[in-house]
DNA sequence: ATGACATTGTTGCGCGGTCAACTATTCCCG
DNA sequence: CGGGAATAGTTGACCGCGCAACAATGTCAT
């Protein structure tokens, strides 16, 4: 086997600024959407992708595939949702096995509340701290690695 | 209240992709880990910490800060790896309420093992898709949200 | 010295997540 | 068509984690 090539100085901070960051990061962005508006953020996040999805509406894999979750895992979301009044089943009338995960009213509107405060804890914590310039290698380099990680 | 000023296009594009990808990148490295090795990323990120400390030992609260979780997911971590033979509880001397978590020789013949296939993943999946530039971009922002969410 | 307060590590509890198994349905090829 | 294989969604078992409560110990002003 080829002998290793372990990450230099440069790479290792790298690495580590940008795990720990990361991790800071969605810690705080769970706990602001947790106590100002009552949502995980997983959970708005769902909501968000019902709210972009046309009808407001999604199948429950489509739903998964789009958070990168399980569907057992988005079973689960969907039902904690379900009771919070911010989501409700549809049956599919062209797949009698599937089901749509539809935004009810109440749950557009727990979007619109707790959007805003969203929004400002990803500027203050995220950027806000990006010239044009990093956000511009910061997006390039993460597409190219999702696109790597997808294929 | 002020208004809100949302993400334009470009930040959208950004958020999603460093979002979707950190989450696809972690779970390729927990997989990878977990198949290869036979350890999870967080228990493989504890040994590196303790591989790191003098004396390859760390109090608890230490481990814990290191790894930016909370206490009880320490004990619970250790008590895990204590039970797989890669590290053990020693007493403090001088605190009789504190504990090290210390690496054994299993520990460290085990992360000698792990390593050089989870570095090869960091690189596949990272490392591989960034320039020099997009990495100092990348590190110096990163490092700036990093002290901005620790201060 | 002593009493109030802080800190350390562990634990019970509950939540949220994955994996594997299962049922129901649809697809598709011979 | 018919029947095996694929797919959709749910469920049970289990795991890891955080929070709050706790006992044990240390700290520090008076």
């Amino acid at each position: 086997m080829a002998q290793t090539r372990w990450l230099d100085d440069d790479e290792q901070e790298t690495w580590r600024a940008y795990l720990e960051a990361t991790r800071l990061l969605i810690q705080a962005l769970d706990r602001q959407l947790e106590t100002d508006a009552g949502v995980s953020f997983t959970d708005y996040e769902l909501l968000v992708h019902l709210s972009e999805a046309p009808g407001h509406r999604l199948r429950m894999r489509d739903l998964a595939d789009a958070s990168f979750t399980s569907r057992s895992g988005v079973t689960r979301a969907v039902t904690r949702l379900e009771d919070a009044g911010w989501v409700r089943r549809v049956e599919c009338d062209d797949d009698r096995r599937g089901m749509h995960a539809e935004l009810t009213a109440a749950g557009a509107a727990k979007l619109a509340e707790a959007a805003p405060g969203h929004v400002g804890a990803v500027r203050e914590h995220m950027f806000d701290h990006l010239s044009a310039e990093d956000r511009a290698h910061v997006r390039d380099a993460y597409t190219r690695m999702r696109a790597h990680l997808l294929g």
